[in-house]
DNA sequence: ATTTCAAATGCAACTTTGTTGCAAATATAG
DNA sequence: CTATATTTGCAACAAAGTTGCATTTGAAAT
């Protein structure tokens, strides 16, 4: 699917700053962070302006945020998008890149009594393969 | 053991803010942030000595951080400090609290070809048992 | 094609979180 | 008590994110 497709169906407007997140995003083999995200796109957005968009690309499950520390958020396509289950992620130590693993299916854990699980965040820390091989 | 014991077993100068954080996480049930932290202690120390005791205390595995979110973390007694295993957090989307989930421990996961993983984080988002009942 | 207007953007100002360099204070070994 | 390596506080800074408001724009209606 097309990103203007994609807004289109979440009624949203077609606006070239939606377009490009979504297109850099989508073109991506791994999670990309605001700066990268704004290296690869060619007209340069206000912060406020992207901040906005991700949020409402996010609201809309369009695409999800990979939080890896307080310092770091890295964006890539929802599930709802790849039609993928919740997933793990995996960050290299290395390289400081994030992939989403998707073969990394989410299992719900035992909670204690009277405790409601919403959402399970798996993040992996690690080495790559590819830093594995240097 | 006693803040004061745990310093000096880590060849750590004893100074009253690294024994008082430590002191206030041990007798929380819960994780808490560097201002829940702060509000508990009766001196006022500069947010740099706070980050610096922290960082110092992390390194030497006599507390343990959490991060909520980009925006939030909130620290925990080590596991080396209390003998247990690597667990699974849980944040309560209602009361906003964090735990350690001492009986959910953490099993790694299937990783792809060439990759290692290192540290698995989990968090659990949901309602915690006190929030659901009311 | 032109008009209309809710929604999106850009800008300025601000907040929160965290870091760095350096001088002053202090914990602890001798 | 003295010496000194560590730790602390302060100032200055940086990065990330938010808010209010005036301006611009997407797209629906005419
Ligand atoms: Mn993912
Ligand atoms: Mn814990
Ligand atoms: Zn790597
Ligand atoms: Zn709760």
């Amino acid at each position: 699917m097309k990103p203007a497709d994609i807004l289109y169906n979440h009624n949203l407007k077609r606006t070239s700053c939606r377009e490009g997140i979504i297109e850099v995003i989508m073109s991506a083999d791994r999670a990309l962070s605001e700066n990268e995200i704004r290296k690869r796109l060619k007209v340069n957005y206000d912060r406020t302006t992207f901040y906005r968009s991700f949020k409402t690309l996010e609201e809309h499950k369009i695409i999800h945020r990979i939080v890896v520390d307080n310092q770091t958020v890295k964006y890539a396509l929802d599930n709802s998008i790849t039609n993928k289950k919740e997933h793990a992620h995996f960050y290299c130590n290395d390289c400081q890149e994030v992939q989403c693993l998707e073969s990394a299916v989410i299992r719900k854990m035992q909670l204690p009594a009277g405790y409601t699980e919403e959402e399970t965040e798996i993040l992996i820390r690690g080495t790559c393969s590819l830093c594995k091989r240097n």
